[in-house]
DNA sequence: ATTTACATGTAAGGGGTTACATGATTTG
DNA sequence: CAAATCATGTAACCCCTTACATGTAAAT
């Protein structure tokens, strides 16, 4: 239920087309709740045809950009929804069920793929962070400002916290390696 | 496609029935893939039809233990599957999702709700830390309890970030909150 | 004998991904 | 006018969750 009110609270920013959403969930929201075009497309249909926005009116072509905006009925939605509680979700890490297995099987090329995911998170911290720069700067945000600078920080901290982690698996995974193997064990 | 791998390696170590599975998920593998039951006997019924594991040859009945052990070919699509890189997912996280609506519409009653957030983390942190005690305190552990005490490591490293993060935000937030709501921005 | 814990499943539905289809607009 | 890019959608499938159904074994 999370895309729908990620959906809501960027059209309540601003009104937007599904083309939109899609290139303002890569580099907003999009940090914590990931969409493809797709499934943006088909929940903005339900939201419509529920009646918690609405497309301005142009005539409906394939083709075509087709803007909605949030109505009152989905703002309300929107504000229910943030009050219910959810539980913290577990995290799922294919990475770290494949280290599970290497502990079975053997680590075979792990530690390549441990690199490359370093890297990636590298590469997500300094965009980020690159992103911070630009956006909040300012020395008086305002309380929105703030918000969404907290929210681009935790991406930051988690990005670091996957990046010192892998550097100590792959240490530990080498040392492993040159003084015999897991499957020998 | 974690899950059936998650299985064949927890079957590795150990031949099980699916309730031993589901137990097990939920303190070492389930981690990082949490699992409920009814997922595990579908994924089990699944790799016996494909002949990765097949059940100890015992009176089938409902209420009574299926015991299963894998197959040479389940180790083999292991050991495959362990050398596919998979790119990192992006992490889900409605708690952020709620967060970017509160810049919105305001935090109203978030602020409760990341306070019991961080109280789940250090639950699950306290949890982590007592099995670690528990079963990774050999002082000349061999190459499998190390990889597996990393991975225990991971989670309570990921725990211990979200406790600050969430600390860190609770006090913004009330910051927040005192002086003018994001409402009124 | 009844309750509780153990144990295995089925069914329906939600939400997401991948692949594919199609039309409109801009650029060389 | 052809190609690239912008833009909206459909269809099939995958995996997981929730709710429900059913049977066995041990404890009181």
């Amino acid at each position: 239920m999370s895309l729908r009110h990620a959906i809501l609270t960027a059209l309540l920013e601003r009104p937007s087309s599904g083309f939109d959403l899609a290139r303002r969930f890569d580099r907003s929201i999009g940090y914590f709740w990931s969409a493809t075009h797709q499934s943006i497309y088909r929940e903005l249909a339900t939201l419509e045809r529920e009646g918690l926005i609405e497309s301005l009116p142009q005539p409906p072509s394939r083709g075509k950009r087709k803007l909605y905006e949030v109505r009152l009925a989905g703002r309300s939605a929107l504000v229910a929804w943030l009050g219910q509680y959810e539980e913290p979700e577990r995290s799922r890490d294919a990475l770290l069920v494949r280290l599970r297995a290497a502990s079975v099987v053997g680590a075979g090329p792990l530690v390549e793929q441990m690199r490359l995911h370093r890297e990636a998170h590298e590469e997500r911290r300094a965009e980020y962070l690159e992103i911070a720069e630009r956006d909040f700067s300012d020395p008086h945000p305002d309380a929105s400002a703030q918000i969404q600078h907290l929210i681009l920080l935790a991406g930051v901290g988690l990005e670091t916290y996957w990046m010192t982690w892998l550097s100590d698996a792959i240490e530990l995974l080498s040392e492993v390696d040159r003084s015999g193997h897991a499957e020998d064990q």
